[in-house]
DNA sequence: CTGTTAGCGCTTTCAT
DNA sequence: ATGAAAGCGCTAACAG
């Protein structure tokens, strides 16, 4: 049975509330610390989490809330928030929802009944009203990734638009001009905008443009069907933009299967994770987000937020993405 | 401010103890049940877990330890340890070790002190001297991957052996015999009975076999660096083993480097990972290990200590691998 | 089936 | 700097 405060208080004969003190970092006289070291020491002492949270109101952890943990740009952003976290001695509890709505709107649920002290997230329901239950427990939340359209709330985003726009910019310069994004979902934030970006510098910058938009499904199975679907009827279609990493490794396996060769037969640049572009062969050429930076600041803010070091408006920080060279585009 | 029992005592006239019984799951009658809903819904109530757990002494969470959250084995049976038991009414506190020792034992006391009823872990310390307090703790503790040498307690493992062997066979057949196998430290249990079984079975099934040993850092750097020395010095190897995912990243990334081909300029297999073989041209021939039913045993052996259905002694769970055929080895 | 009662281990005024 | 006392929200006998 674990030792309490009242234990302490027999070794010790100190009261409850100098040792209560001193463990919340209050002074007290040295012999009294030592006192409290030895006893706390000799009999296995821990703090019970339950009582002071109880009693505190706070829990001193954060949920993460993600729509997928086999996602690689998710699974990331989830680590470096909270090895961040905890540094600052704060402990995470990170669910994901699948990419179910519904699942989404649970998980908030029981991260709040949890006591978490905060929320970082990444939204899957894209107005965000599920949000508005952690509103209601005073709960702060700071979105990552994606803005929600109906919570207004601290969030940490790339510049989605510029993204698409590079990659566009990068067929362009190289001679193409009939070109396929194979996108995600409309409805999702970074899909819509990357969408727009690029086929909004086809349009600008390069005259007589056609840019072909595949709406699929968020996941390798959508990417490898679209891509079939491009590389067996797209005809002329010169090069492919997939506006993330799982849609990038669909396309790849698709071209794999029907020996379709980049870059000499199609042009190709891909999304998120220079691991995968390494390993394969040619190297594909990515764009890239600073996931570090971007959880850093997530966390950061949100820390922020906790410890009223920052009683601001409601802020939104915005990373620029930078693009990665391989060989997977031709020149033309 | 949350609602709390005296709240929905104060609109129905009920007493705490029959509202905390309704809230448990026992028997109340079908009109205080009504009552007792339509108040909570009224209100706005949610149980606090920490008043729930300070009194029972039980969190109804368990805690997952792991080595590294960006290896694609440690973050697949995390999901699934996850997603089964959270329909079972638990809830995860996920940490990784980044691979340190140390901080493995300070996780492991940060998830007793959050008062986890169970741990699943894959143990990195290879003693397991870091779980003996869990055990002061009567937190129960499950194995996954690597079982240790000094605590013994349940695991749910693949046979490495095996696997190692199976690896071997597969070039045997084929004709191959000077072989290579670039293995993580051997102080890790699965990489010196994986290696152990390739050795064994060139050596029982191959006369006049050559087999070296590699032994790397447990990365895709390392990986890499092996595959890159073994490849310019190798001289006389006609195939490599890689007997964990990272290393087979690196292993692959290194080829693409230095321009040697698959199957034709060496034959490889690899370990874990469906997605990375098919995306790769050719694709790679694998061992598998069925990480769902690694997962969904692990986490219904903690259940089972933890609901009591299960007092017998320590069991260990030995799960097969499987080998997938890719077109990654070469018929000599 | 329902109510009364006594804490769980800690924090936090308020005195001293 | 230390102590006494009250109570956070819930559970679990026990009695009715």
């Amino acid at each position: 049975l674990p030792a309490t405060y009242k234990d302490i208080k027999r070794l010790t004969g100190l009261s409850l509330s100098t040792i209560s003190k001193y463990f919340n970092g209050g002074n007290v006289r040295p012999q009294t610390m030592e006192a409290i070291e030895a006893a706390a020491q000799k009999l296995d002492f821990r703090i019970n989490d339950f009582a002071r949270g109880l009693k505190s109101g706070r829990s001193m952890s954060v949920g993460v809330l993600i729509p997928e943990l086999n996602s690689s740009f998710h699974t990331t952003i989830m680590r470096q928030v909270g090895q961040f976290l905890r540094q600052r001695g704060y402990s995470c509890l990170v669910c994901e929802c699948n990419a179910d709505k519904s699942i989404e709107r649970e998980a908030l649920s029981f991260l709040v009944d949890k006591m978490v002290d905060g929320i970082i997230t990444i939204p899957l329901d894209s107005s965000g009203s599920h949000l508005e239950l952690a509103r209601a427990r005073n709960v702060p939340v700071v979105l990552v990734d994606r803005k929600t359209t109906a919570f207004e709330t601290d969030a940490v985003l790339i510049d989605n638009f510029s993204a698409g726009k590079m990659a566009a910019e990068f067929f362009i310069e190289r001679g193409h001009s009939r070109a396929a994004i194979i996108s995600g979902p409309s409805g999702i934030y970074t899909m819509s905008e990357r969408s727009r970006g690029f086929a909004w510098a086809f349009k600008e910058r390069c005259s007589g443009a056609d840019v072909k938009t595949l709406e699929v499904d968020f996941s390798i199975e959508g990417g490898y069907q679209a891509a079939k679907e491009l590389l067996i009827n797209g005809s002329d279609i010169t090069c492919v933009f997939c506006p993330n990493y799982e849609i990038t490794l669909g396309a790849v396996t698709a071209m794999n299967e029907l020996k379709v060769r980049y870059p000499q037969d199609i042009s190709l640049i891909g999304f998120d994770n220079m691991e995968l572009s390494k390993v394969l062969n040619p190297s594909l050429t990515i764009v890239e987000q600073p996931m570090q930076e971007i959880a850093k600041l997530a966390a950061q803010l949100l820390i922020d937020r906790l410890e009223k070091k920052d009683d601001s408006d409601v802020k939104t920080i915005t990373l620029p993405a930078k693009i990665t060279m391989g060989k997977s585009v031709a020149v033309l």
